[in-house]
DNA sequence: ATTGAGTGTTTACAACTGTAATCATTGAAA
DNA sequence: TTTCAATGATTACAGTTGTAAACACTCAAT
């Protein structure tokens, strides 16, 4: 039963799955760049994906530093099979078909 | 801005897509031999459906005749390009990796 | 010793979801 | 005509999500 990782807390994840551990304000300094957060918001996302342990959580003298407990392709495997699995059926030929378009099909 | 159409909500939209227009309860049949739920659960989604516009309402007699509104095809695209664009960039083949399993890739 | 900046914890709060129960209306049956 | 069953509308209620504010603690600088 793997964790469920909502569209925020995903955001937060591209960050660690990029470099860590990070301290939280480092995760927030990343985030902010792409969406309009405060340091709070992000603060609240880490705090709930170490309840889930999606992320793990490693003190450093007053701070803490967060690591993906979760590897990314895991992830992307796990949310992209049940995505075709509930709108296609399971087949990727079709979901390709609905999305061959603007894209680099070779 | 395409209406967000929930998991259990797009349930109830197969059932649409696949014939209609139909009635609550007709509708409630159908989806109760996938998912467990009461007529009342069917009703109140229909309900989130028609105040979406996602689905019409005509009314027939004392009851009302539903009918979908958008295409099956506009929405799965939309949700797929949603899809890939969250999580993979954009790019097809990525995902298509990530799924390249036990599947009828020919 | 005091203060302020950084950091984690607790609490908040509305929108959306899943899952209905209850209410109200009304046509059909008795 | 009274009653019942079907049906739509209203209300419910807890869990998740997005988005934070408020609180508390503590190290470092004054």
């Amino acid at each position: 039963m793997a964790e469920r990782i909502s569209d925020a807390e995903h955001a937060v994840m591209e960050v660690l799955w990029k470099r860590a551990p990070l301290t939280a304000t480092e995760v927030a300094d990343q985030v902010v760049q792409e969406k309009d957060w405060s340091l709070q918001t992000v603060k609240t996302l880490l705090s709930r994906l170490a309840a889930k342990a999606v992320v793990g959580t490693e003190r450093d003298g007053r701070r803490f530093l967060y690591s993906p407990l979760v590897e990314r392709d895991d992830y992307l495997t796990g949310v992209s099979r049940n995505f075709v699995d509930r709108l296609f059926g399971g087949k990727v030929m079709p979901l390709v078909a609905h999305l061959a378009e603007a894209d680099e099909l070779s």
